[in-house]
DNA sequence: CTGTGTGAAGGCTTTCACAGCC
DNA sequence: GGCTGTGAAAGCCTTCACACAG
């Protein structure tokens, strides 16, 4: 198996789409699926989601397919996301208060734990069932529940800050919506979401 | 200069965050910089920088640097963001909301002008400008406001039907905040936002 | 015959190295 | 000397072509 850094970090997105079309397949009692139609449903082309899959081994049957459910628990251990990873976010303004109340990830392995602002307005966790606190609290919590990720929703200007916070809290990983560049050490990684651009991306394409 | 589909899809991504950044020194007073620090603001290389701006013609002085308005300007003619864009909003639930709520995108020249869903909840929409209409007002608003971009926040069961509505009514691009693939004509450009992709994403890096 | 696994080829993006201009 | 512009090289990712297994 090659080490992490070999693999395409491309690769790793889509095997995230791999495992949601798998787990619709399981849903509807599919047992069994070809690289093809899983290709199709994940818009891939089949060949690189074999080659996606060969990074980490062989797990298809040749003439048959791949099994599902087998495959499914294959790429949430690749994932690391098979048990639920507790999450936290910080920023509790109109974004942040969306994402408490999105259900979407759960289902897909992670529960947010716990909320953290500068100024811990309750009203904003209302219907929810995370607990709300001010983040000076944020270095103890994190390390008492063993948090490694974290949900970036500050404004831009306080983005680096609280990024620091994080890192010295401990936090692996940090998934960033504010529409800046934060600087981390090494082994840290951070995604980041930044709506602004994906629209004015789009309306790059548009004549 | 190249046709537009000569040029990397990432490069256009990357000239709407260098945008960002010229914005800033705009504000900052500074009128004048180099590739290295623009560059280094944004967070990649200087050569990339300047390979960028080269798929559109040659903008810097050498020994001196980039005007920061001038480039600014130039870069907003490529983008097409130079007017205020209009753009929709469909599926007003917890991210919908949000978004409707959400200041960001207006700074960088996009507006959102209409929400719809399929069952209108005026309390969705409180203490923003925005004006929410039943989803099958979509077509003729669309029509006779001229909008091109959509921004789609329905649950994964919708996507696809919404999406085709979307495609009936004239619109060009679409950020699609579903989980899910959609297909659209050849002509429409979709973004997609997975927020459970990133997070699994994250969830592999850390070990 | 069907469908996976995979080295090799091809294509796209980034980085290098340096020419050219202020 | 400082910094941009750019062809060429390197690196990375995707696609092809086909060997191989059921």
């Amino acid at each position: 198996m090659p080490s992490k850094i070999d693999i395409p970090r491309k690769s790793i997105y889509r095997l995230s789409i791999y495992q949601r079309c798998l787990s619709r397949l399981k849903e509807n009692g599919v047992e069994t699926v070809s690289s093809d139609a899983l290709a199709k449903a994940a818009g891939v082309k089949s060949t690189q989601l074999r080659k996606d899959l060969t990074y980490f081994g062989q797990f298809g049957t040749r003439g048959l397919g791949y099994n599902v459910s087998q495959l499914s628990r294959t790429i949430g251990d690749v994932l690391g996301h098979n048990r639920l990873q507790p999450v936290i976010l910080v920023g509790v303004g109109n974004l942040g208060s969306a994402l408490l109340r999105y259900g979407g990830f759960r289902k897909e392995g992670f529960e947010i734990v716990a909320a953290f602002d500068v100024s811990p307005n309750p009203a904003r966790v209302a219907e929810t069932n995370v607990t709300l606190h001010n983040i000076d609290k944020l270095a103890t919590f994190v390390n008492q529940h063993h948090v490694k990720m974290a949900i970036l929703t500050v404004p831009v200007m306080a983005a680096q800050s609280v990024s620091n916070l994080l890192v010295d809290a401990g936090i692996q990983a940090i998934l960033n919506f504010s529409p800046t560049v934060i600087e981390v050490p090494e082994h840290v990684v951070v995604n980041s979401v930044d709506l602004a651009v994906e629209l004015e991306n789009l309306s790059y394409f548009i004549r």
